[in-house]
DNA sequence: ATCTGCACTTAGGAGTTCTCTA
DNA sequence: TAGAGAACTCCTAAGTGCAGAT
């Protein structure tokens, strides 16, 4: 599917007016920023249809048209609907959806579109099933359908406090809701979605998935199936697990194996020239992230814009049939660079692109740039003392500047959630503690009153608040005046901009979930603990604090950073300076994330196949990675790399704990668990039988605080993923899987119609593709007001209706109308004047319904961080093009500007 | 074979600015 | 025009994964 997308950035479509700027496309590409469009708010229907499209084959996946060459499709999805209805989530499900986590249920959908997987896939059929490639995904879905049920979810971690937060911050309200909506407004569609949705989160692949993950209802926790056979392993863990939830880690993990890696690059190239970016500005030639851009025009005059990528797939990926299973590196990239002489025009434009790009990304040891000049970094202002005196024991206390510095981040923190938490108090204070020495007076945190310094913070807090716009600007003006100079590097003379070139201020650490760090101080970074890093020509940046100096000045340009200092409450951590997303070097990076995506749509058929073979190997190590794989590939989870005790509790897929699965009968599994930054992820989803028993096997004999893959690590698993293509690791799974679901929502959902519609489709895809990264958010404070204040509104209208009705009652007898419900007289009105009136009220109704579910439907789904960071940007270029969607629709002009590739 | 350091990407929330609506 | 809410930026925590050291 996808694939094309990936193979061809760019667009071509042949599209007449864009066809002259298809330079945009690339340089939208590879830039870095994000923002989500605005949503529609209207409910989107599409959602519906995606979820339809489920692709139920199991096969080793096929390699994906573009839905909209075929013919068939409806048909299709018409079988599918059938299929999904039973799927639906019953009302009931609804409901309690509302405490669910929304996300997990609509991945399913797509994740089983994505992966064609809705079931597991039996490497033989897959086999079978190329034939039909020539269909579009949608066609070839399969009806797994049953998988949509809804799961009570539980969240069943209950287990921690946070867990419970934070399955009540996404309530799953969402998706189900958006599900029932979808079925209501498309039936038929609606019935074939469910599967996918069904699943979750990952759904795409294979698995059906219950989904619904309603959090709050599972109370049962992860708990492990019966069914465990087998032997188990052994174990020993290396965390205790906590409550069976997701926190436990506890494995010992083997020891990675590392393996050389075998660079990727893609060599092809050669590179752009000027171009011009989206909106058909002059890129500077001097950029290398043009390059991108030149690569994306050529492809347009493939003229296969007009394709979905999904369309374009089959063909690449008969091209690629040339590449085994595991190819070596070598191999992968003449394969890679075979699919593209078969385009002539690609070829030429892709070899451009490949030597446009510079080296790769971070870890090659490359040199990544010939001359870097900046002028370092900018330090907070020193702490001004406000003198407000906190109260111990009800008596105000003295306090040193430094002492009163650390009491102030420590009450203004009282209306935050870390207030409250012992641990962040314990820590805060063990640190409070030393500043105020042994015999000060105040003795404990909890005998101490912050108020007085809380009250003045908030007093400043309105003070700034109230200033005027035009003191405002003055100060922001001041503030850029002094920062201007930091801003900015010369990069192999390219003026680019940086990303965090004010050191962190001193303040209280605020790790996420259940962190046991939190409340530390963060103590203030001077120059003497900052290392530059900077070119041998250039003048070393003056240290802009008098007296002290920089603790070194290097001139590596092996490396991207500018600057460098010791992670204040992990000194074996560092926190660097980098440039900005928009930079070329972070262009250049993206693009190559991009690019093996692609490849891996290549390969991603016989690496389908390969793990499917190994699910039931003798070899419980070889088991255990097909089994990792699938997940992966399946649910775009996490790889899970091993982490200390003294960090949050979170696992990914290699360091699930068993009581993080929990099997269902027959072919189900339930996961709970928290992972990066603590965000719950909780799924059930309908697996391979084989999967389904390997995992009861691993669990066997285990507690469920120990690892559930306690053969495997993220090194082992990556070493063998390099073994089945070049470059491979899990997370580029992660990536693969995003844009290649939005390529297929986009060019499945995609109808004729005015903008505003194609970009409610493009909101749909982006929000599938952040279900199935589980990108979540919490609730805004608002939003219950907010919803509130819609459904008084929509009340008031129906109220008005009414009462217009009764008027034009009364109008067609030649009456008058009666008094308004205010006491006012209304206006004699004639009978088409009401008739057009309440036509109108009930448009207002209709929209603001759409407005309250479209709000209840995102109000936990995160639709940015997918946008920056897994979405193929050609993948929207191209889309924008072939249906004439302004890109600034979908993708913010800071997006587009920020240089990444772009131009700059 | 493992461990650890390092470099870089990915992530959600807070804060700020822009835009829409009454 | 003010206020509310959406959109966007900034901040920095928390991941991934490579490579060299042990």
């Amino acid at each position: 599917m996808a694939t094309e997308a990936f193979v061809k950035p760019v667009v071509p479509n042949g599209h007449d007016g864009y066809e002259d700027e298809d330079e945009d496309d690339i340089p939208l590409v590879f830039k870095r920023n994000s923002n989500t469009a605005a949503t529609t708010n209207r409910p989107s229907p599409i959602s519906n249809a995606m979820r339809n499209s489920a692709i139920g084959s199991t096969k080793s996946s096929p390699p994906m048209r573009s839905p909209l060459t075929s013919p068939n499709r409806s048909a299709s999805s018409s079988t599918r609907s059938s299929m999904m209805k039973p799927a639906l989530p019953s009302s009931s499900s609804v409901q309690r959806s509302t405490l669910k986590s929304p996300l997990r249920d609509d991945r399913s959908v797509v994740a089983k579109e994505r992966n064609g997987f809705g079931k597991a896939p039996s490497v033989s059929k897959s086999d079978d099933e190329d034939s039909e490639d020539d269909k579009p995904l949608s066609a070839r879905l399969k009806l797994d359908s049953k998988e949509v049920t809804k799961q009570p979810s539980s969240s069943g971690r209950g287990s921690t406090q946070q867990a419970v937060q934070k399955s009540n911050m996404r309530p799953q309200g969402l998706s189900d809701y958006t599900k029932k909506k979808v079925l209501d407004e498309r039936a038929p569609m609606s019935s074939t979605v469910q599967t996918k949705t069904s699943v979750g989160t990952s759904s795409s692949k294979p698995v059906h998935i219950e989904q619904k993950r309603p959090l709050v209802n599972n109370i049962d926790r992860n708990g492990l199936k019966p069914k465990t056979e087998g032997h188990s392993s052994q174990a020993p863990a290396k965390r205790p697990l906590e409550k069976g939830s997701s926190s436990n880690q506890s494995s010992v993990k083997r020891p990675k194996l590392s393996e050389p890696a075998r660079p990727v690059k893609v060599e092809q190239g050669s590179h752009i020239s000027a171009t011009q970016d989206a909106k058909g500005k002059n890129l500077d030639a001097s950029k290398p992230l043009r390059a991108n851009q030149a690569t994306v025009k050529e492809d347009n005059s493939d003229g296969d814009d007009h394709v979905p990528i999904a369309s374009r797939m089959k063909s690449d990926s008969s091209n690629n049939k040339s590449s085994s299973a595991k190819p070596s590196s070598s191999k992968m990239i003449a394969s890679s660079s075979r699919t593209i002489a078969k385009k002539p025009n690609k070829w030429v434009k892709d070899s451009k692109y490949s030597k446009s790009s510079k080296s790769l990304p971070s870890g090659d040891g490359q040199k990544k740039w010939k001359t870097l000049q900046h002028n370092g970094v900018i330090f907070p202002p020193p702490y001004k003392r406000h003198g407000v005196k906190i109260l111990f024991q009800g008596k105000p206390v003295d306090l040193t500047p430094e002492q009163e510095e650390v009491a102030t981040m420590f009450a203004v923190m009282r209306e935050t959630e870390y207030y409250k938490k012992p641990k962040f108090r314990e820590n805060f204070w063990n640190d409070w503690r030393k500043l105020l020495g042994k015999n000060h007076m105040i003795k404990s945190l909890d005998d101490c009153d912050f108020t007085p310094i809380y009250e003045w913070y908030m007093q400043e807090k309105e003070t700034k608040k109230q200033m005027t716009a035009e003191e405002k600007r003055i100060v922001k003006e001041e503030k850029l005046k002094q920062e201007e100079k930091y801003m900015w590097a010369v990069l192999d003379g390219v003026r680019e901009r940086i990303g965090n070139f004010r050191v962190e201020p001193p303040g209280l650490f605020r790790g996420r979930g259940e962190h046991p760090k939190m409340g530390k101080l963060k103590k203030r970074i001077r120059p003497c603990d900052i290392t530059i890093n900077i070119g041998k020509e250039a003048p070393i940046p003056e240290c802009p604090i008098p007296g002290e100096r920089w603790k070194e000045v290097k001139h590596d340009n092996t490396v991207t950073w500018l600057a460098f200092w010791s992670d204040p409450i992990n000194p074996k951590e560092f926190k660097y300076v980098f440039l900005a997303a928009s930079s070329s070097l972070k262009g250049q990076s993206d693009k190559e994330k991009y690019e093996k995506a692609r490849k891996l749509h290549n390969h991603i058929g016989s690496i389908r196949a390969a793990y499917t073979k190994d699910f039931n190997n003798k070899d419980v190590t070889k088991r255990q990675i097909a089994v990792a794989t699938y997940l992966i590939d399946k649910l775009a989870l996490r790889a899970g790399n091993e982490k200390d005790d003294d960090e949050a509790d979170t696992v990914g897929c290699c360091t699930l704990k068993v009581g993080n699965v929990e099997c269902i009968p027959p072919n189900k599994l339930k996961f709970d668990f928290l992972g990066k930054d603590s965000i719950q992820y909780v799924n059930t989803v309908e697996v391979e039988p084989l999967v389904y028993k390997a995992i009861g096997q691993f669990q066997a004999g285990k507690s469920k605080t120990d690892d559930l893959f306690d053969e495997l690590d993220t090194s082992k698993l990556n070493t063998h993923l390099k073994e089945l293509m070049a470059g491979l690791t899990a997370k580029v799974f992660r990536t693969y899987n995003a844009s290649i679901t939005l390529d297929l929502m986009l060019s499945k959902e995609t109808r004729d119609g005015d903008v505003p519609e194609k970009v409610v489709v493009y909101q749909q895809a982006n929000k599938e593709v952040a279900i199935i990264c589980n990108h979540q958010r919490t609730v805004s404070k608002s939003h219950g007001a907010q919803v509130e204040k819609l459904a008084v509104k929509i009340e008031e209208l129906r109220e008005q209706i009414k009462e217009l009705n009764i008027d034009l009652d009364r109008a067609k007898k030649g009456r008058t109308p009666l008094m308004g419900s205010d006491g006012k007289r209304k206006r004699n009105l004639t009978p088409e004047a009401l008739e057009k009136k309440i036509m109108q009220t009930q448009g207002k109704i209709e929209k603001m319904e759409r407005d309250m579910q479209t709000k209840e439907d995102m109000k936990t789904v995160a639709l940015g961080t997918s946008k920056i960071n897994y979405m193929d940007p050609r993948i929207t270029v191209a889309w924008c093009k072939r249906h004439d969607v302004p890109i600034e629709k979908v993708i913010c002009k800071e997006l587009q500007q920020s240089n990444r590739i772009a131009n700059t």
